[in-house]
DNA sequence: GTCCAGGTGGTCA
DNA sequence: TGACCACATGGA
């Protein structure tokens, strides 16, 4: 039977950071739609997970040629080439005011998701809440994407694709729990799935990358920043929101946070992790509130 | 009933 | 640029 295993992951932490939404938790494990295939995904120690792979017969084995597609698939879903406890070592050496937020954050990893996903996941999270987020997804999924296989009764979806999502109307968002959100959904969707973006996307720096996001309807700085975070897997990026907001006036006395700040804040202040020290700062936060 | 949510668009200065 | 408000909706 195919196994991955991920090292240095805590799952809860993973999937309770705001940064995934597909993931269905059950019984002590997770079950991950990636693509075409569903994973179950089970923490085996403190420190590692172990990935299965559900909808490939367990009776004949894998080809070695899938193995190794399916190996490339989650080493880079898992982000596993990082080596996170030195990042996490380096945040609290730069920056000991984090330090409880790095503790608390330690095995939390940053995932690397499908582009389009992260996209309309994002334009969903404005002014939203991350329950409903997922209901919202979870209802784009049945409607439009292909089921992947059916296991105790839950049936699982492949995220649909741009041309499919450009398809439903605005109508269909609304029924979907989207609000106000639909009509930029509809729209956003249109444009993409007529522009081969994709590639040619993928070779912009970052900035520029943040730039063209942002002149799509339903999304501006926050969603962007959070596109290219876990959808190109871009670490130069920051987002901000209101728990990072939070962060920000607490352990800097910074209150603005213009195009200036957020420059100051990726090139200067937390340089290649910048990434990594937000998601820290949105975990611990939002979690310490909910204590 | 009120407040808030991984914010953004539109308008106005 | 930046400040302001409206925006659907459901959970606390």
């Amino acid at each position: 039977m195919y196994e991955f295993i991920v090292n240095d992951i805590d799952l809860k932490k993973t999937y309770d950071s705001g940064q995934v939404f597909s993931w269905y938790p059950h019984n002590d494990e997770y079950y991950i739609p990636i693509g075409s295939r569903l994973y179950k995904a089970k923490q085996i120690n403190t420190n590692d997970a172990k990935i299965n792979v559900l909808n490939e017969s367990i009776k004949n084995k894998l080809k070695k040629q899938e193995k190794n597609e399916i190996d490339l698939v989650l080493s880079e879903y898992f982000d596993v080439g990082r080596d996170y406890p030195s990042l996490y070592d380096e945040i609290t050496k730069k920056h000991n005011e984090l330090k409880e937020g790095v503790d608390f954050s330690r095995g939390m990893r940053l995932l690397k998701q499908d582009i389009s996903e992260m996209i309309i996941t994002f334009m969903l999270s404005a002014n939203n809440h991350i329950p409903r987020i997922r209901n919202t997804l979870s209802k784009i999924r049945e409607f439009a994407g292909n089921t992947i296989i059916e296991i105790d009764g839950i049936k699982f979806y492949s995220f649909p694709s741009l041309d499919s999502l450009s398809k439903l109307s605005e109508e269909k968002y609304k029924e979907f729990g989207a609000g106000y959100r639909a009509a930029y959904l509809c729209e956003t969707t249109k444009l993409l799935s007529n522009l081969s973006y994709d590639d040619k996307w993928k070779k912009l720096k970052t900035q520029e990358l943040v730039q063209k996001l942002c002149e799509l309807k339903g999304i501006g700085p926050k969603v962007a920043h959070c596109i290219v975070l876990f959808g190109y897997g871009r670490w130069d990026s920051f987002p901000i929101d209101t728990w990072v907001k939070k962060a920000l006036s607490k352990y800097y006395g910074i209150e603005k946070t213009g195009k200036k700040e957020l420059e100051y804040l990726i090139e200067k202040k937390f340089a290649k992790n910048s990434a990594l020290v937000q998601q820290v700062m949105f975990y611990s936060l939002k979690k310490e509130s909910e204590r």
